[in-house]
This record gives structure tokens, C-alpha cells and sequence, in this order.
DNA sequence: GTCTATACGCCGATAGAC
DNA sequence: GTCTATCGGCGTATAGAC
């Protein structure tokens, strides 16, 4: 699914990386392609030439990065056997991604997809959340977790470091996010935790 | 703060529930004046006399809810004493408004309102979610819930509660909301509760 | 106060030279 | 493949009659 054309793949992904950038911060349709231009310098019909719309740019980005959280799930999954260790070590990943790209995170989680794009699933239901819906599924039959509608589990947990996250992003909460990492893995895995 | 002029409101408030509707299904950006128009059967000229402008017409609707929430948090307050009586009387008044006025919660929760209302601070820091954190904060004071950043517990237990709210109205969840009400109260108190 | 008709700018998208 | 120039349309907002 990678594209391994490096030279190619230049312009494409300066168009998309600049996108992120202001898609997330000042949102999708206030962003303008002729932002886009200012913004690296390539013209509007060299960026229509590699994007058949506006649109498509935001579908690349979105299926870009759910295929790379996508990854990240499976990667956990194949490196860690129960399901508390699996669901520390996704807090941690969404945590680290974060610090290290949040307009990764807030488009991924925040902006309103449905709104701009076509024909796309709400992200509650998206690839990624399937998976940890089905991580939290087996560890209800491993006797890790306790037994409940997994889609509730997974609800009940991420809720909490979703909702963490997003405070981090509006500025609210203070101290830098990994201060707060255990505390909040503790407080998420208590809500689904056996008794 | 609320207008005792039911005669003159009455064109306001047919526009103020037709942007609701339509702002929370289709965006709004998606949404033109001309949708207003057709939807409320007014014409525009009329509601430019109502309205300065697009962003006034969300704007109203915008503080219109935020001041019954917060009245409805006040409401709570008053009426119950403990924290833990408290904080259950405010997920059941979640649960119940997303039952009936879905179209409220979404607007309120899950728009986002700093890319259309400019100036206007990220929901996290706004007054019934700066309430909610006092009521934590409380209940830290009076040996109820752990000690730790009140903003911090407001995340944790409320991530909990409007993860389950936003998969409800992504139409994931299948059972009507009430029925996960108590588990639900249950899993986001665990995140707060003293050990 | 409510309407119809219209002005006008912005932005998505294309044409066509190089 | 990249650029500049430009078009067409939509959508906000206003003018002005009633």
C-alpha cells in the first residue's frame, strides 16, 4: 500500500502535509486551495494536477493516517499477548502521537469527517476502532475484563483517554501529557476492569 | 436573561430551532442561508433583520444552550448534596437530553464551534464544563472522590460519559441509551472514585 | 417587518502556454 | 508536470418595494 517513489511522491506530500496543517488548524472549509498554495509554494493547478479535488486531498490524508494508526494497532497486537498489556501500550502509542504530531491526532479524532467527506463512516466505527473494540472483546474472554457490550468497553475506556487528549489540545490541562499517562491508564482500566 | 416576548421571539426562535437541525446534520458550512429559508419558510431579508449575520444565527444558538445547561448544573447542584449524587444526576440529565433532543447534545458536544464562532473559547473551558470540574473539586474537599487535578478527574469521569453519548448518536451503539445508564454511570464514577 | 430581486466577492476548478 | 490566467457558480449580504 506504500507507495515506494520517493521522487514522486515529493509534491504529493508536501500538498498533504501542509493540508494537515491547516485543516487542523483553522479547519477544512475555511482553508482555501489557494491557502494551500501560499502555504508550499506549489500553484493551484499543479495541486489540482495531483488531487482531482479538494476533497480528495482530505480523503488521502484521512485514509493515510487511519492506515498508519491501523498499523500501529496491529504492530501492538502481534507484540504484546493479554489484553492489559495491549491496552497500556495503545494508551502510550496515542499519547506519544500526540506530543509528536497532534494534528495528526486532531484530525484523526476531532474533525468532523462526515462533513466533508462523502460517503465516509462515522470514526466510531472506523478500521481502528473496530480493532480495539475486538482487543477489549478478547479480554473479556481471557477473564481480563469484565463482561459487557465490547462496544461499551471500548466506549468506557477510550472515552477517558480520548477525552484527556483533546483537553491537552484546547491547552486546558497544564502539565505536559505524559505526566498525566499513569494516572489516566489507571482511571480508564478501572472502568472496565474485573471487580 | 430569558425574554418574557413571546409575540416577537416567535420568528427568532422558528430560525434558532431550524440552524439547529440544520447545522447539526449537515454542518454548518454545508448549510446556506437559503437551507434557513426553505426549511422555516422564512425569507432571507427577514432573517437578516433577525440576525446580523450567518455566524450571529449560530452564535445565539450557541449561548442559547450553553445558559440551559448551565442552569440545568445549577439546578443539580441545588438539589442534591453529595457529589456522588450529583455527578449521577448529571449523567442521567445527559443521557436524557441526548434522548430527547439529540440535535442539542451534538451541537453543544460535538461541533466545532472555534472554526465558525470566531473568538469563542474551545468548549472544554467553557462555563458548564468549568461547573462540572468545580463539582469534582468538591468532591475531592469532601473525601468522595481522589485527589488529584480536578481538571484531570472531570476528563476522566466525562470522557467516559460523552464517549458513550457520541457513540449513541453515530448510531453504533444498539440499544437505546438508558439501558447502558447505569453501567455506564458506574464505569465513569470508577475513574474517580476513592479506591 | 417581511418580502423579491439582485449585487458582488470568494473559491473551486479548468484552459492552455511553457 | 508546473505554471498563470480566468471562468462559473454559489452563497452571503443588501436594496428597496410593500
Amino acid at each position: 500500500m506504500a507507495k515506494n517513489k520517493p521522487e514522486k511522491a515529493e509534491l504529493q506530500d508536501d500538498i498533504l502535509k501542509a493540508a494537515l496543517r491547516l485543516f487542523t488548524e483553522k479547519g477544512y472549509f475555511n482553508t482555501s486551495v489557494a491557502d494551500i498554495n501560499q502555504e508550499t509554494g506549489i500553484s493551484t493547478g499543479s495541486i489540482y494536477h495531483h488531487f482531482h479535488n479538494k476533497e480528495a486531498i482530505a480523503k488521502a490524508l484521512y485514509h493515510d493516517l487511519i492506515d498508519r494508526l491501523n498499523h500501529s494497532i496491529d504492530e501492538i497486537r502481534r507484540t504484546h499477548k493479554t489484553t492489559i498489556e495491549r491496552a497500556r501500550a495503545v494508551v502510550d502509542l496515542m499519547f506519544t502521537l500526540t506530543e509528536q504530531a497532534p494534528e495528526v491526532m486532531q484530525f484523526i479524532l476531532f474533525s468532523r469527517h462526515q462533513e466533508f467527506l462523502s460517503d465516509e463512516k462515522p470514526m466510531s466505527s472506523a478500521a481502528p476502532f473496530e480493532k480495539l473494540c475486538k482487543l477489549m472483546l478478547e479480554g473479556m474472554k481471557s477473564g481480563e475484563i469484565r463482561r459487557m457490550d465490547p462496544r461499551l468497553a471500548s466506549a468506557c475506556f477510550f472515552g477517558v483517554v480520548i477525552r484527556v487528549i483533546q483537553m491537552h489540545l484546547d491547552g486546558v490541562l497544564e502539565k505536559p501529557l505524559d505526566e498525566y499517562s499513569n494516572e489516566v491508564w489507571k482511571a480508564a482500566w478501572r472502568t472496565v476492569d474485573v471487580q
